[in-house]
DNA sequence: GTGATATTATGTTATATTACAAAATAACGA
DNA sequence: TCGTTATTTTGTAATATAACATAATATCAC
């Protein structure tokens, strides 16, 4: 019999979401093997508002997924935990078959 | 130089937008080791109205991550790829720690 | 200090999501 | 066939998200 526990999966289901849109999950995959950016360089190419990319970064780093580091006038980000790129190379791969 | 492509990571942030949320990520936990469950089993469990775990299975289903079957007067539904319960399992024991 | 640059915060509007009620469908048993 | 049960579909209202404009902050160069 199944059990549902009050706030159970919630934590859990944040990260998910954080990933779960199409610029969010790209900025993650340029953070690859430890690689920093700044925001500029995201601004740069994804053609967004300055706001909104620093808004999604906001929602990653809440997440727990990126961390952020300021080094003269520019922020760095980089990835908390660069296991997370096998379990989107692994979604990735499901959607190629 | 970082470069975005339109329509890049579309179909993947959905898969990770689906199991963005505490209800459909509890349910993609039950289906576990290929288990079945029914539509009425999720809903005695979780305590919502019949027609919301039916919207939630459909997200989960256009994600592509489920598949269902009815049997008689039943709707059981299923994992379609167990490995996503490993990517999971990551995701928790990050958040543990 | 002043101005320029990089970024975040705040407010706003359009759109999407969530949960529900009620109606529709499908399969079974009497 | 008729009613019952299991589920999906549709409509709706409340809330959340996304993208932007604009204002605020922080750091550097002068």
């Amino acid at each position: 019999m199944l059990v549902y526990e009050k706030n159970c999966c919630k934590r859990e289901a944040e990260v998910f979401k954080a990933l779960g849109h199409p610029i969010r999950l790209w900025i993650v995959r340029q953070l690859a093997d430890g690689a920093e950016h700044c925001v500029c360089e995201f601004v740069d190419a994804v053609g967004v508002k300055f706001a909104t990319i620093s808004q999604h970064l906001t929602v990653l780093r809440n997440a727990g997924i990126i961390s952020n580091d300021k080094r003269g006038k520019q922020m760095y980000y980089r990835l908390n935990c660069p296991c997370i790129l096998n379990m989107i190379d692994c979604i990735a791969k499901k959607q190629e078959e």
